[in-house]
DNA sequence: TCTGGGGTCCTAGGACCC
DNA sequence: TCTGGGGTCCTAGGACCC
């Protein structure tokens, strides 16, 4: 039986969805930024060879835009998650069985098929940019932790035309030595430098660590991580898509805000977001979050709160999930300091779908039902927005800066891109 | 002036029960 | 008032990912 796993994964992929539509970019260094415009987030090929880091602020990166011409853009996931699909829904029709990982990356089980992997990813690498016009790169390997190793080299080496199965070599240490710790998958910051500090360099070090030690400072993930190293799969491959078991929607303000009115309204309109998720995957709450907190970077009074409320009964109405954020905020708001974020969360998800109602339940659920179906209805329509609640104001002084935003090529009907009569 | 947002998994420790 | 082990459940917080 041969046992092997791919991952495809999209190259730079904000910046490359950003010069799809605008072709005179192909070669052209891109950064996207994040909400706000504060820091880079993806970066083109190009734009690393400028010297531009992932995480660096924008203020801090100006010179550097100005000396290369650097193209600029704010973050526009509208557009990334409707590119995502595309990509992904080619793969699915061209491979066997796929987990659909991250908006930029997906696994691929190639457990017992016959075929020549390398050569087949390299045409499916083809169909995808033919199809989408996105550049990816696919490693392969016996584990999806040597299969994310084997992507990266994918990547660096050139000659490989994107593609690096490692799935057949009988050994493969000399590849483990190259790697540092830190670039493990699974391994972050934290761990990497305790395995440094207890001379574990390398992925092959790591391969080779006291097990006992590894359970107890990196808990059985870290475990999990070892045995995958040495070729033996321990992250299982799940091709259902669960549902999520929390859902968040917060954000850094577009400028500092003060009074509760404005960060009662900044928080509906979170609220608002979270709830149509929620409903989008049919789930109700048990719980609700609501925090906020002034700028961790600056030195003027610090304040973080937050507060948990637990809901009578499983909701995803927006109207009710309204009430009790506004409760939420009411609680923990103090007067006097420069806030600078609010979010919300909603977890202890259940399934559910609005049919169902509980018994002695003061709220009457079937209106509640009907206003939320039309506004979901319309707004999936029209755009988001179209209809929404007061309590999430009009004027928005908190909303994030997107200075630089592309147009929404592909999921706002005006914003298609035109083609001229000649 | 300016530093993202949205998730998952795991464990330790407290509350509570018998 | 003091004494004890053992179990479950829940939550906060840490670490990781993209």
């Amino acid at each position: 039986m041969i046992k092997a796993v791919g991952i495809v994964d999209c190259n730079s992929f904000y910046a490359s969805c950003e010069k799809i539509f605008r072709p005179e970019l192909a070669d052209k260094p891109v950064v996207v930024l994040s909400n706000n415009d504060g820091i880079v987030i993806a970066l083109s090929q190009e734009a690393k060879k400028c010297g531009i880091k992932r995480g660096s602020p924008l203020f801090k990166i100006k010179d550097l835009v100005k000396r290369y011409n650097v193209q600029v853009f704010s973050s526009n996931y509208a557009l990334y998650g409707d590119i995502s699909q595309r990509v992904f829904s080619l793969v699915d029709s061209i491979v066997p069985d796929m987990e659909i990982y991250s908006i930029d990356e997906a696994f691929i089980n190639f457990t017992n098929v016959n075929l020549d992997l390398a050569q087949f990813c390299r045409n499916l690498r083809m169909k995808i940019h033919k199809g989408v016009g996105i550049p990816t790169s696919i490693g392969i390997a016996k584990t999806k932790t040597l299969s994310k190793i084997a992507n990266k080299i994918a990547k660096n080496d050139a000659s490989l035309r994107g593609v690096c199965d490692i799935s057949n070599m009988a050994d493969i240490s000399s590849i483990l030595k190259r790697v540092p710790v830190d670039d493990i998958w699974g391994v972050g910051w934290k761990h990497s430098e305790r395995l440094r500090k207890s001379g574990i360099e390398t992925a092959y070090d790591f391969s080779r660590a006291n097990e006992k030690w590894v359970k107890k400072h990196m808990t059985v993930q870290g475990l999990r991580t070892l045995y995958e190293l040495q070729g033996k799969p321990c992250i299982d491959l799940s091709t259902a898509v669960p549902a999520k078991q929390s859902i968040l929607s917060s954000r850094s303000f577009g400028r500092i805000i003060r009074s509760k009115e404005e960060i009662l309204e900044a928080v509906a309109s979170y609220t608002a977001r979270a709830a149509e998720k929620m409903r989008k995957q049919s789930s109700a709450a048990n719980l609700l979050y609501v925090f906020l907190r002034t700028n961790p970077f600056n030195q003027t009074r610090q304040y973080h709160n937050g507060v948990q409320i637990p809901l009578p009964v499983p909701t995803s109405a927006t109207s009710e999930l309204l009430s009790y954020a506004a409760a939420g905020v009411e609680q923990i708001y103090r007067e006097g300091f420069d806030y600078q974020k609010a979010g919300i969360m909603l977890s202890g998800l259940v399934p559910c779908n609005l049919d169902q109602f509980a018994m002695f339940d003061p709220e009457d659920r079937q209106k509640l039902k009907t206003v939320t179906v039309v506004m979901d209805e319309i707004n999936k329509k029209m755009g988001r927005n179209t209809l929404f609640y007061a309590a999430a104001g009009v004027k928005k002084p908190w909303d994030m800066r997107r200075e630089f935003e592309s147009p929404h090529y592909t999921t706002r009907w005006k914003d298609l891109p035109g083609v001229k009569a000649e």
